[in-house]
DNA sequence: GTCCGTGCAAAGGATTTGCATAATC
DNA sequence: GATTATGCAAATCCTTTGCACGGAC
């Protein structure tokens, strides 16, 4: 239940908040920007403000249930924080974002930045590139 | 020299470019911000306009010069583009920027975006965490 | 009933752009 | 001299914030 969820992490349970949070658990691509979410909440006849929007996904990221990633176009995309941890392959064309882990890239990265005196907090690794739809499209 | 630096690329050697150019050359940090180096040159007597510098950046970057990243921090980083491709080590509280490659994620991250059947356009890996220095001096 | 959440509009920071003037080739 | 650059100020994009009202516990 999305208000168990909400009152576990310490949020009220209020309708804005529960939309939003459906959204991101049925969104398809996971990933979402913050306009994102208010259009399409805006379709579906409801009418919560954008503001309310960033307030709710940045509570949400505090309280761990989404992760915030900022990739090389200026805006956030938000997705559900659920399983392990990945990393990312962005469409520069389509936005499209696919996920991938690599144990082997995973377990360097923490050697890295051992050796560098680095107390590691946080790594993305991101591959940009053309997907393949993008890439038939123009051939 | 710095003009024949700018007319190789295409750039008429301006005042302005030449003294950007330099303050990217002899950077210490390495990776600066369009403000960074504004207010570097307001710090030399010299009198450029904020505007001026972003699109003079932007122009480097076009035309290879200089690199721009985007990391978790909301603005845009720039460095001298010279020698190899490399990944950054970011320290989440003084911000200072260390670089490193490893040729076997390289090879992986080769082989993950074909098997996604990605065009590899770019790909950034950023770790961050909190350096030996901020790590020290908090203890 | 108290405290927290929301909508609205305005503010904020980083970056870009239009326009008239000034510099380079 | 024609074209491209620059300074200035205004505009833009994404995101945050102040305030008065409404809803959750």
């Amino acid at each position: 239940m999305k208000k168990d969820k909400l009152l576990k992490v310490g949020l009220k349970s209020t309708a804005p908040r529960i939309k939003i949070l459906h959204m991101l658990e049925k969104a398809n691509p996971r990933h979402v920007s913050a306009e994102n979410i208010y259009k399409k909440l805006l379709g579906t006849g409801e009418d919560i403000a954008l503001a309310t929007v960033y307030r709710v996904l940045l509570q949400f990221e505090q309280a761990r249930l989404i992760i915030r990633h900022n990739f090389e176009e200026g805006r956030s995309v938000f997705e559900l924080a659920e399983g392990a941890h990945h990393d990312h392959l962005v469409c520069i064309q389509c936005h499209m974002v696919a996920e991938f882990v690599d144990a082997e890239i995973e377990k360097r990265q923490v050697k890295i930045a051992m050796q560098a005196g680095f107390k590691m907090t946080d790594h993305h690794l991101t591959i940009y590139g053309v997907c393949q739809q993008c890439h038939q499209i123009q051939t």
